[in-house]
This record gives C-alpha cells, structure tokens and sequence, in this order.
RNA sequence: GUCUUGGUAGCUCAGCUGGUAGAGCAAUUGACUCUUAAUCAAUGGGUCCAGGGUUCGAAUCCCUGCCAGGACACCA
C-alpha cells in the first residue's frame, strides 16, 4: 500500500476522533435543503425578510477562524454562500466541542457539511447564513487543491491537464466554469432535442455492436462476441440504421450517437465521441439547410441570450441564413483553378501546381478534397454551406439532380473546421449497390477507409425509401464551439487517458512474510526500500545505519534492529 | 507516427555555469467575536517521474523509458 501523505494522515486521525466522539461522518440519514446558494444571493438583497430560516448543505471551500466566530465559504451546486459561525450560537450550552473541536480542528477544507440557521448581510457587505446548527455529511479524506480568487484574477488555479482530466470530479469541484461548460453542453443537446420532438420526429436507438461497420468512412474498433464467436464492431455511425427506419414508415427519426473510431488523439479527435444524426422523409438537402440554420440559431439564442458567439477569436453569427456555395465555385474562388471537369491527371497536376501532397490510392474526390480542405477550409469562417460534392467521396448520397458527377452533399463549416453534413439521401437501390462496388475497389486500391458493402441495407431500400434528407453534426464540436473551448477533452467528462502507471510496490505484508517486523517495515521504506528485490541489494552496513537514524528521527519506541537481523533479510 | 516542451511539498511554481532543495497557499500548534486571496507567530512536510551513465559529488549534464502538453502529419 502506498504510504499517506502527511495531510492524509491527519484527515484519518480526524476520522477517527469524530467516531470516538459519537459523531457519524458518514451519516445514513437525508438532509433536508431547502434553498440554493444561487437564489439566497439573488433574492436576499431585494427582500431581506426571506430565508430566516434556511437548511443548505455543500462542501467546506474555505474558512476564515477568529477565534470565537469564523467564516467558512460552502458550496453546492449552485455556487458559494459565505457562512457565519459564533461559537456561542453552535454551543449556547457548556460544553464547546462542536466549536473547539470538531468545526475548528476535525473539519478541514472539503469536508461536507449541511448547515441550519438565517440569512443576514455582514459588516462587509456579504450576504451570509448566521449558522445555528451544523451537522457533519461526509468527511473528506484527500486534501483538495486550493484555488483562490478576487477580483476575477485567480491565485493557484487548479490547471494541470491530466490532473484535471484524469480527476474531473476534482476539476469540477474547484473550477466553476468547468461545471458550467457541462450545464451548457447538456443545453445544448436538450434545445436540439425539444427542436426535433416538437416536429414530430423519433428519437431512437440503434445498435453500437455491430455485424458491418457502416455509414462512414473510417477505421473501427473491432471486439469479440464469445457465445456466438464472432468479430463484432463498435459503431462509427448510425446512418445506415436510421434510413432502414424510414424505409419502415416514419417521417422522422433521430439518434444522439455515440460513435467509435479507431484512429488518432489529438485537440479535436477523442476515439468515442457523439453524433447527431436525423433523418426526415420527403425532404431535400435545401430543406436540411434551412433546418439547421434555425436549430444553430436557436441554440445560440437559449445559450447565450444571442445568435453571435465568440469562437476561437471570431465573432461568428448563428444567425442565418448561412452562405451557401458549392464545393468547386470555392476552389475557384480561391485558387483560380476550375476543377469541376477534370480527369483524374488533369487533377494531380493541380494537386502539385499547388503544392498539395497526394498518394497514389487517391481518387478524383479525394484529389478535390485535398485542394479544397488545404485550400478553402481554413477561410470559411462565418458558417458556410459547402454544397454539391464529386460522386467517388460521398457513396450515400443521391446523384445531384442538374450534374451526374455530383451529389447533393452540404457540409457547414464554422471557424474553418467541419461542423455538420448531409445529403439527399441515396434511395435507389441499383445505384447504391453500384457504389458500394465502387467503395470495394477504393479498398482493393488501398484506401482503408473504403465502406464495407451492406447487402441488408440494399436490401431495405430494394422495398423503397422515400426522398430523405439526413444530417449528422458533431456535438462535441457543436459544444467546443458554442462554449469557446479549444480542446475536446474540455467538453468530454471523461476524454481517454492512457492508464495511470501503477509503480510494482511491494506489500507490507510482503515485507512482514520477508521476515521483517511490522514495526520495521514503514521504517525501511522511509529509507527509500520499497521491494524487496532493492531490500535484498542493500548494503547491509549502510541499511543498519540508515535504520538506527531513522529510528532516532523518527522517535520510534521501539528495540534497535540488529545487524544479523539486517543479514538475515537481504540473504534470506 | 515525427518534432518539441515539461514532470520538484497536497496545489501553483522558483531552483543560474553541477556542491546534500526553496517560496506562496494548504497542513499542525497558538492569538484574535463581522472576516473575505483574513492577519500575526511558531512548527512539520520531498523516492526532485523511473532506470542507467558521466563525476569526488547530479533536481541540474548525457542516454533510455513512462506520462502529459503543444506543433505537424494521418484521420470526412
């Protein structure tokens, strides 16, 4: 077992001492709340005839003790609320432990308490709970980073990332404006929610395991079912599922989508992330279009009260209408080259006219989307719709309807990076087939991103699906955006982390079974002995000396070791 | 995957051309009845990420590894 910090330590004695006082720290029973800190704060200054009579409950952020009274910072969920405590008020009898004991030395920072008592404005101006009674809820056994703030500049932030992101309860504990991107991503999603409910549309579930990984291009995570002994993939998308749906008859399904994907970590890349996708019957990519301008204009408006946010430096406006441009007339507009008829040479010359590094398994769309993505993303700041992209780079999407070498494919862009996309679904089966096929050769070439062939799906559309308009958007990037965050793992709980080392400790008992006394053992790893491999490497004389300081140092009242019984350990 | 920066007390960080580790907050003990980054006094606290090397001597220099951040590449 590792051994307790200092701090530890002393929160341990503490434990015990309130047990040994007949207080439970870990208390069964509810505690009755009856209001937020938030609303205390709100509500107090204009009426101060409210709250004389409040319960609130949350974790001890700071104190302030002058001897008789102190001043303790609590805080829920709502935020803090500065609590007044007088000795006398907690103790009115003669007996002073609550007080003396266990608020002044048995509590520390982090401990959660559940308070009694009115609201009152101090000398200083603060809105405070004069406390009548405190009860002990839970007691915290780990000191908590100290964060420090006033007047809006913040002393010792808590601001390692993999501290944060492998202790987000920590982070979420000690950073508010953690707390708050969460809130705001939950608004997120329930605004879009309420959006698609309230037009009749159903939200669905659909499988995660899955026989074929399809509906995108991309490397999955490939896992095994015992029972049946087969290969299973975890789902990259949920697109093939949900037209399957509206091939059955709705008009409208929808499914918040977590999706897997095997590939690199970095700033916007978590290898599960989420996915909106929404399909509706009878529509076209120029409904869609319409259909997301209102919902990002809407979600900006319940955010933030306006459809301008700052992103990343940018002022952008969610407002709408958004531009819409098709994929060619930008990289004319941008490079001077008209890409739109050409071959698949004629395209690698332009390639390396401008300087863009291609590969030999590349097709005629992937050579347009290496101009385009090096070339006009990094420019489409304010919300664009990219329409009307080339066949070979968008296998289920109807062929455009005025130019056969194109599909009714929009992407929005925002801050140069890629937000949502969608079709004109592809509802002839023939043609679906003949696609898929063409996915098969790309694969055979090389490209190990080429869709698997989903003969199911065909099949489903091979009973008929109506004209449907789909889209898919990126939630995680949807909230990065809408809560001007740089990095996904800001907007993920629990982004992946690579597993915490684990340093090979040796046990106590380990060290006991060794034949080294109990007593002893904190004693050697003091000396820097953690396993018994560096115990049995030891220099014998150097061990014997180390100990006898130790045990001087350390004031233990315990007989000296012997210098046989050192030998016996290191030879044994 | 490549390059790059970092890992020192519970937290945030100093630590120069190598000489046995320091601050603030937190903690402990004490003073103080309206404080608010509370204050004052005293005290304790470290496997300087791990392992190797150079050296009389390494937190510091070199190598390897682990973890993390950043940049680039890859990735609809």
């Amino acid at each position: 077992m590792a051994e307790l910090t200092e701090q530890e330590q002393i929160r341990r004695n503490s434990l015990a001492e309130l047990k040994n006082l007949g207080i439970n720290p870990y208390p069964a029973a509810l505690y009755e709340v009856n209001c937020k800190s938030a609303e205390i704060l709100e509500q107090f200054p204009k009426d101060n005839t409210l709250f004389q009579n409040v319960s609130i409950a949350g974790r001890i952020m700071s104190r302030r003790i002058m001897g008789a009274a102190s001043f303790v910072e609590l805080q829920d969920s709502y935020g803090r609320i500065q609590l007044y405590i007088k000795r006398d008020e907690i103790c009115p009898d003669e007996d002073k432990t609550l007080y003396n004991t266990v608020f002044k030395r048995l509590l520390d920072i982090g401990d959660i308490i559940g308070v009694t008592g009115y609201v009152f404005v101090t000398q200083m101006g603060e809105t405070s709970i004069h406390v009548k009674s405190l009860t002990v809820l839970s007691k915290s056994l780990r000191p908590l980073p100290i964060v420090k703030e006033k007047d809006g500049v913040v002393y010792d932030a808590f601001s390692d990332p993999e501290l944060r992101y492998r202790q987000r309860y920590v982070d979420l504990i000690v950073n508010p404006q953690v707390r708050e991107t969460f809130v705001q991503r939950t608004k997120i999603i329930n605004t879009m929610r309420s959006f698609f409910n309230e037009q009749g549309y159903l939200e669905v579930e659909t499988p995660v395991l899955q026989v074929i990984p399809g509906g995108a291009a991309a490397r999955p995570f490939i896992t095994h079912h015992n029972a049946l002994d087969m290969e299973l993939y975890l789902r990259i998308a949920d697109e093939l599922y949900l037209k399957r749906l509206i091939v059955g008859g709705y008009a409208g399904v929808y499914e918040f989508s977590r999706n897997f994907r095997n590939e690199g970590i970095d700033r916007t890349h978590n290898p599960e992330f989420t996915c909106m996708e929404i399909y509706v019957a009878y529509k076209d990519y120029n409904w869609m279009m319409t259909f997301v301008e209102t919902m990002l204009g809407r979600i900006a408006q319940e955010l933030h009260g306006t459809t301008k946010v700052n992103v990343w430096g940018h002022e952008i406006d969610f407002g709408g209408p958004f531009r819409r441009a098709p994929m060619c007339e930008l990289i004319k507009e941008q490079t001077g080259y008209d890409v739109e008829n050409m071959d698949e040479q004629q395209l690698r010359d332009t390639c390396k006219a401008l300087n863009i590094e291609v590969d030999e398994t590349m097709g005629k769309g992937k050579l347009i989307d290496a101009i385009f993505g090096e070339k006009c993303e990094p420019t489409l700041i304010q919300p664009t719709f990219v329409t009307d992209y080339p066949i070979d780079m968008s296998p289920l999407c109807k062929r455009h309807r005025d130019n056969s070498n194109l599909t009714e494919r929009f992407e929005l862009f925002v801050c140069g990076k890629e937000l949502a996309n969608a079709y004109s679904e592809l509802n002839d089966p023939i043609d679906q087939l003949e696609r898929f096929q063409e996915q098969l050769r790309l694969s055979e070439k090389g490209d190990d991103e080429a869709m698997f062939i989903d003969m199911d799906f065909v099949r489903a559309l091979e009973y008929g699906m109506p004209p449907t308009s789909g889209m898919g958007i990126g939630i995680d990037r949807l909230v990065m955006m809408m809560t001007d965050e740089q990095n996904i793992q800001d907007v993920l709980l629990f982004p992946l982390m690579k597993p915490e080392k684990k340093a090979a400790v040796t046990t106590d008992e380990d060290f006991v079974k060794h034949g080294v006394p109990a007593e002893w053992v904190p004693v050697i790893r003091k000396a820097g002995i953690n396993t018994i491999s560096q115990l049995k490497a030891a220099n014998p004389n150097k061990l014997f000396n180390d100990l006898g300081g130790l045990r001087k140092k350390m004031k233990l009242d315990i007989p000296a070791v012997r210098k046989e019984q050192i030998e016996s350990w290191i030879n044994k």
